[in-house]
DNA sequence: CGCTATGTTGATCCATATCAATAAGTGTGG
DNA sequence: CCACACTTATTGATATGGATCAACATAGCG
């Protein structure tokens, strides 16, 4: 197990202004793994042993309860997740399985909150990371209560669109069974989402997506900054 | 403005360790404020000028977009609201009302985040307050997306038993109207999910609650630590 | 005491889930 | 390269949870 220091995690403001030492010692428990799609990588309930940075893939966070499940969010390089579990040592919330072929560097927690003591770059690294998570749930549970789901599929197709550049046209990042899920509503229903949104500007061709009229679209969506900007 | 060190907020594990004199250059910049019930602390969208801690009374954090609006907390001493956008210097996100007659202490978000960049064990209580704050949300969402109405009512009423003592006779902590927009449901509808819920052990008189059959309630609440205990 | 809030109940409507059938890909092995 | 299985997407029919609207009851409260 040779490992060399991860240079994209140098990328994460959450690592930016760490010491090196301490960075050191942070990789010197760490190992960086390949997995295959449809793996899960933990399970909700599990003590959080290793703190996760996704260098590559998709990753789905997901929670079940009597039988059912919800997709509570989708982690893209590079970016850590189940944070808060590591940092008070306690269970995962949500269980994570790769979507496609992923690249995953696990940190041990104890070492994470080792150097957490000690370095207050990172400590206060890690507020600053908090926080932004902390908002983005309350974002997504004002979402969920206070729209319909055609609503907020249009709002997350102008999300979408506005990642790309406020291009018109795109692909959707993910199948359309698991937005669904993540949208909070059934497949056959996102279905007919779309159809309704085509009276709105909107064309759909598989997972090509086409806003054809903008303004008409945002008269329904309504978007918000605080609800559907996801950066502040 | 002669101030008061407002003893009780030693008591927040959140200044549990922070330096004395830290503490007293928080206090300088902090005033105290009693308002009465139904009154509009902050406003989403609004800049984070202060960090508030309930002293006394009951703070509701709702939200509205597009005419609707929804409770998404009930903030009770002694505890912080809106920590995360006072650390990030970001809108608030949700908006606060007294429900109560309230002591408010506010404490300028300039002065806790110039501390909070010198004080480590102050930065490191953020840190756990901030993780507490992101996996009770968390909670809340998988509460929200992966139960229905009753499901949700009746996992509520076994956590404020368990709040008192594992009673099986409470007051409802608040009133009815706002319990229903709080679980993401009308008063109406909370009104019928009492009734339905007599059937599976529990009596409904007013405000006041008996659970008759705790086995029953708990076959069809199916309360899970990941979801309904707050405390970790 | 009325007045106004809050809570309950009933009737109806609507959004969304569920069930079922079909279609369209997608990948695998012969 | 095609046949087959298998998954994903769409469409229709129906069921249901929950919202809405309206009427009424009850309870605080000045």
């Amino acid at each position: 197990m040779p490992e060399p220091p991860y240079p994209e995690l140098k990328d994460l403001h959450l690592f930016a202004d760490i010491a090196d030492e301490h960075f050191a010692a942070l990789m010197r428990g760490a190992y960086v793994q390949n997995f295959p799609p449809q793996i899960e990588l933990i399970s909700e309930g599990d003590p959080s042993d290793f703190l996760h940075v996704v260098l590559s893939g998709t990753v789905e966070l997901f929670s079940a309860w009597n039988g059912r499940e919800t997709t509570m969010a989708t982690v893209r390089p590079v970016s850590t997740f189940i944070l808060a579990a590591s940092v008070r040592d306690a269970p995962y919330l949500m269980s994570a399985r790769t979507l496609e072929k992923s690249r995953i560097v696990l940190i041990p927690s104890e070492d994470m909150r080792a150097v957490f003591d000690v370095d207050n770059a990172f400590s206060r690294a890690i507020v600053a990371e908090l926080a932004q998570c902390y908002r983005t749930v309350v974002k997504v549970q004002k979402n969920l209560k206070l729209r319909t789901s055609i609503e907020r599929l249009a709002n997350y197709l102008l999300r979408q669109s506005a990642r790309v550049g406020k291009a018109d046209e795109f692909e959707l990042s993910y199948d359309k069974r698991r937005l669904a899920r993540f949208l909070g509503m059934t497949p056959e229903n996102l279905s007919r989402s779309f159809k309704t949104l085509q009276s709105y500007g909107v064309l759909v061709n598989g997972s090509r997506i086409a806003i054809t009229d903008r303004d008409d679209l945002e008269r329904l969506a309504k978007p918000s900054p605080l609800i559907d900007d996801y950066t502040t």
